[in-house]
DNA sequence: TACCAGGAGAGCG
DNA sequence: CGCTCTCATGGT
């Protein structure tokens, strides 16, 4: 019988730290109170924390739960990570300011697409596009009595036996025929994206930028959140407004030499000083926001 | 109404 | 290179 199926802290043991991230930066999961809901792979789940453990909760009886703890990625120790980071006081302050905060274990292909069709939007509408792709080319996943239905990310190969006009339907704009070359090419195989864990960040860098729709950033989005390299450093436009009024000193560096002094700088897990500088910084947009009286929530 | 949003690519000098 | 323009679309 399905709800049947927790670990009840058997698998699972708690990440150190004071809670983690549970939200995908793109995909479509939700935080419901103490809840977290979502797709991961073929499964929806619903989780959540107690004192020492994390409770899993599936639609399907789970042989293992070694693809949740590879997507939470339990077996990071966030002190290790946070011991390599440079001790300069607005790197400290960030981690202060969010404590906890660790990188999830994405799926490539589906953390390549959503970050294809997330140029010039906001977070909130780039959910919503994966959404209708999801809702409309995604297989179903069971859930539990009472929750709506879930879809799969479609993947690559369905992705591209689709039309231009049926993805701008889609909401996708611009970005359509983009993400409909890139599912071409990762569905024939002229890009390999399960092998680019495997190969050295500059040549998996570059098989990503190769496809159309994917620059620098987007490229470095998929090294860091999917392809495990914890060094890669995407510079978006928070990242950069939060770098230039924290790092004086790189106001004037031309492009190439920011993304030098990135790289460099950040040390061999930069890619997570720059969730807590990225957080750090959207966080305090909110708080201005609330402040100026701008803001959506109460 | 005007402006902006987790960019990228093409066309300039 | 470094700058500017364009590409859809919804929200404020």
């Amino acid at each position: 019988m399905p709800g049947d199926h927790e670990p009840r802290g058997v698998p699972l043991s708690r990440p150190r730290g004071r809670g983690g991230t549970l939200s995908r930066p793109t995909g479509e999961g939700r935080a419901e109170g103490r809840f977290w809901e979502g797709v991961i792979g073929p499964r929806w789940v619903r989780l959540s924390q107690a004192a020492d453990v994390i409770h899993a909760e599936t639609a399907v009886p789970q042989d293992t739960w070694d693809w949740l703890a590879d997507y939470l990625q339990l077996e990071i120790e966030l002190e290790r990570i946070l011991d390599t980071f440079p001790p300069d006081p607005p790197l400290l302050e960030a981690v202060a300011a969010c404590r906890g905060l660790r990188l999830l274990r994405q799926d490539p292909w589906e953390c390549l697409a959503s970050f294809i069709l997330s140029s010039t939007k906001q977070i909130v509408q780039i959910q919503q596009i994966v959404g209708v792709l999801c809702e409309r080319y995604g297989e179903p996943v069971a859930v539990l009595a009472g929750v709506a239905p879930c879809w799969q990310f479609p993947s690559a190969r369905r992705l591209a036996s689709c039309s231009e006009p049926e993805l701008r339907a889609c909401k996708a704009g611009f970005r359509a025929p983009y993400l409909l070359a890139a599912a071409r090419r990762v569905a024939d195989g002229q890009v390999d994206l399960d092998g680019l864990s495997r190969r050295r960040l500059a040549e998996a860098r570059a098989a990503l930028m190769s496809l159309p729709g994917v620059g620098r950033k987007i490229a470095d989005c998929v090294l860091l959140f999917a392809g495990g390299f914890a060094r890669a450093f995407p510079v978006d436009v928070w990242v950069l407004r939060a770098l230039r009024e924290l790092y004086p000193g790189c106001r004037r560096l031309p492009p190439r030499r920011l993304l030098e002094f990135c790289e460099t700088h950040f040390g061999p897990h930069g890619g997570y000083a720059q969730q807590y500088l990225f957080q750090y910084r959207r966080s305090a947009r909110s708080r201005d926001a609330v402040q100026a009286g701008t803001g959506s929530s109460p």
